[in-house]
RNA sequence: GCGCGCAUAGCUCAGCUGGUAGAGCGUCCGCUUGACGUGCGGAAGGUUCCCAGGUUCGAACCCUGGUGCGCGCACCA
């Protein structure tokens, strides 16, 4: 007893975790009221950031308290394949070597980003492990592996005989970089100052901020009111263009036209601006597209070929010669920029997949307005509904190679040279048709694309539990059962923990996927916790150099340190600042709960403790149990509440200046002057039983340290 | 432009259903050779919780308006 160290050492922790994994204590018991999270699946990207490392606490902290409750917990562990941000990645490196995506072809591809996922996968796993999340290891999955694949081929499937997934040419957010369509969430804006270019089209004048798409000019927009454009309405205007040809543009006329902005008068490019686009499908113009997917002018011509800011340049150029450049002024633009890439987003006109929202988000809508979905914190809920108001439909193809092959198949023989962009309707199935419906010999050409990976999570809390199950009758292995029994039993999930961030991206899909496929809400409680920023309040990034690796400080610190650090004073919604200077704040915290509890063993040595009769406690004695019920009241109350840093915060401060600093020193006091082996024994008594009290409550935070001291010290 | 949030000790933040302000770090003083790579005790520090009104017996906490900062959303070409 003696040899015990003073300080603990948190270079056991690995082990000590592996021996609860090897005992099974983190697999659901199938008794008791069934408990379910999915873990936010991490991108197969890279390493882990300290946001994983707050979302993972968060998580676990939940799980092990319900678990302690009695609950039967289910934490599912998995990983997303992140498509396009995965497939760049591997196309950078790639490139490196100097090999390009497109001289490898498809399968060869694939095969290096499987590479780079295996390599990855592992290495997540034992970072999570190494967080301590205490999740069901052979539940683990994967949104690529055989399951997941099969799940999102059944999901598109069912959502296109619902009528929710439909094909069609719209105008699309289009990266010539990544050289794919993104949808609407993954546009970012950049302010910049840019330029207003006041051009004469005749009788009008016209101010764009792009002069380059006025190659696919197909009218000339004003105001209804706009007195001064009134006659010109229904009217063809005839006006010399850009290289002195004269040209002719009819005028409409359309509310959503600001008569205060420029000249009052707008040109129409259906193609080439998601403005012109609606006036465009409204007074029924015709789309030309003059740009194409490279960002290069694909209009015959003198400009054909340049890029689009060399083709402005030329095209300006040519107007001031002519004299139809009235004037240039300085302007501020949103610029649309793709997330991933960086790149400027190029609206083209593009036949892609789409998922038709409006039906859905009114559903989506309800689940939250009835309470059915309850958020935390709450104000969340009026973003989420602002969202879904705005929401337009959902473009689901992506350009790309990795991802879930859109199941569409399509005939060669209709589509003459087996090309997909045939104008015939592909066959929605699962499996590629034995035998083409359209020609009756040909085998069928899947659709190139794959979905957005926002599809796949979008089915992530029931696609992991063995949805969609087996529509056969027959007994299937015992491992389809038990998948079975997951889904019958586990959902809805009780709470997704994840950050504000992919409110959208996420948590309103998998909402409206859940209600689409499943008729059920996918999980009861949202909570989602706020921002990890540097000790200046500043977003971490590579870029500035000040990001914090999670598993670098559990290394230094300790697994229990860290998350304590993260979810001490973290509330739901609210960024909070981090430092190294919190997680030793935290680090001194463990070892203050290790020697204290050193100190309870030691004092009590060999003695064999009896029951402590409580009748014979002293004042100061049952003062302290009192707070101590309180503690114990509201530790339950704060968590359900998901308060997890007051509930920490109350408990680092009862055992470190309550029990500590007070009733240590209290009884020790006693236990070295009392001439009373009675009243010294009750002292070591007491001490010992409240020390196991807090215990139990800490081990929710701090589970290493806890179960070392329970395995080391107390008998 | 619209929406959301935050403004409390030098710094970072707590403060549950309204009752006369708290922690950590930092600073200062003292103590401690036996649980504690430290710890303990104490002190200073908020003109009382951004400003102005209001509700209330009573407000940091509720209401209105304002200011500053952050975030989200947005088809002004």
């Amino acid at each position: 007893m003696n040899e015990i160290p003073t300080r603990y050492d948190h270079a056991k922790e690995p082990d000590l975790y592996k021996s609860w994994e090897e005992a099974g204590e983190f697999k659901p018991t199938g008794n008791g009221e069934p408990f379910s999270m999915i873990i936010p699946p991490p991108n197969v990207t890279g390493d882990l950031h300290l946001g994983h490392g707050l979302t993972y606490a968060v998580h676990d902290t939940i799980a092990r308290h319900q678990r302690r409750l009695g609950k039967d917990v289910l934490l599912l562990p998995g990983a997303d394949h992140a498509a396009i941000a995965v497939q760049h990645l591997v196309e950078k490196k790639l490139q490196k070597d100097g090999v390009r995506r497109t001289e490898m072809g498809r399968e060869k591809f694939l095969e290096e980003v499987w590479k780079w996922t295996n390599y990855y996968l592992p290495r997540i796993q034992a970072s999570l492990r190494r967080f301590g999340l205490s999740a069901d290891w052979s539940r683990f999955r994967f949104t690529m592996d055989e399951q997941s694949q099969k799940a999102v081929t059944e999901a598109f499937v069912r959502l296109h005989e619902q009528g929710l997934i439909y094909q069609g040419t719209y105008l699309i957010n289009w990266d010539p970089k990544l050289q794919t369509a993104v949808s609407d969430d993954e546009v970012n804006y950049q302010q910049i100052t840019g330029k207003l270019y006041w051009i004469k089209y005749g009788p009008i004048s016209v101010a764009t901020t792009r002069p380059e798409t006025k190659l696919g000019d197909t009218a000339i927009a004003v105001n209804p009111i706009d007195q001064r454009y009134k006659k010109y309405v229904g009217q063809e205007i005839e006006f010399k263009n850009e290289q002195g040809a004269m040209q002719k543009l009819p005028v409409i006329a359309d509310e959503s036209v600001d008569p205060e902005f420029g000249t009052g008068a707008l040109k129409v490019t259906p193609a080439h601006d998601p403005l012109d686009w609606e006036l465009g499908q409204k007074h029924k113009l015709p789309s030309k597209q003059v740009i194409d997917q490279f960002g290069k002018i694909s209009a015959e011509g003198p400009y054909a070929g340049l890029k689009t800011l060399e083709a402005r340049e030329k095209i300006v150029a040519d107007l001031e010669k002519l004299g139809l450049l009235e004037k240039v002024t300085e302007h501020n633009i949103r610029q649309p920029i793709s997330e991933r890439s960086g790149a400027i987003i190029e609206p083209l006109p593009s036949k892609q997949w789409f998922m038709k929202t409006t039906a859905l988000k009114n559903e989506a809508a309800k689940a939250v307005q009835s309470g059915a979905i309850k958020f935390y914190p709450k104000n969340v809920e009026k973003i989420y509904f602002h969202w879904l108001e705005n929401l337009h439909d959902w473009c689901i193809s992506r350009q790309l190679w990795w991802g879930h092959h859109i199941p569409a198949w399509y005939c060669r023989n209709a589509s003459g040279k087996g090309q997909v962009a045939s104008s015939k309707e592909p066959v929605i199935a699962a499996q590629r048709p034995k035998k083409c419906p359209i020609c009756g010999e040909c085998e069928m050409v899947q659709d190139p694309d794959v979905l957005d990976t926002w599809f796949s999570a979008g089915i992530w809390p029931f696609s992991t539990l063995g949805w969609p199950l087996p529509r056969a009758k027959s007994r299937g292995s015992d491992d389809i059962a038990s998948q079975q029994s997951d889904f019958t039993r586990y959902f809805p999930t009780s709470l997704l923990e994840t950050g504000a961030d992919i409110l959208f991206f996420w948590v309103a899909r998998m909402i409206m996927m859940s209600q689409a496929l499943t008729k059920q809400i996918p999980f009861k409680e949202v909570y989602f916790h706020g921002l990890v920023l540097d000790d200046q309040g500043q977003k971490m990034s590579k870029s500035k150099g000040n990001v914090l690796d999670p598993l670098a400080l559990i290394d230094k610190y300790g697994a229990d340190a860290v998350r304590m650090s993260l979810i001490g004073g973290n509330s739901a919604g609210l960024p909070q600042r981090f430092s190294e200077q919190k997680v030793l704040k935290y680090r001194n915290f463990v070892t203050k709960i290790w020697n204290a509890a050193r100190f309870t063993a030691l004092s009590a040595g060999n003695s064999k403790l009896e029951t402590l009769n409580s009748k014979s406690l002293d004042e100061t004695e049952k003062k302290f149990i009192k707070r101590l019920d309180a503690l114990e009241k509201d530790n339950p109350r704060l968590i359900a509440g998901y308060k997890l840093g007051v509930a920490l915060e109350a408990l680092y401060e009862f055992f470190w200046h309550d029990f500590a600093d007070q009733l240590i020193e209290y009884e020790k006091k006693i236990i070295q002057e009392s001439t009373d082996p009675g009243r010294v024994r009750q002292s070591q008594e007491f001490l010992m039983l409240v020390l196991k009290r807090q215990l139990t409550l800490l081990e929710d935070f701090a589970p290493f340290v806890v179960r070392t001291i329970k395995k080391e010290m107390l008998h």
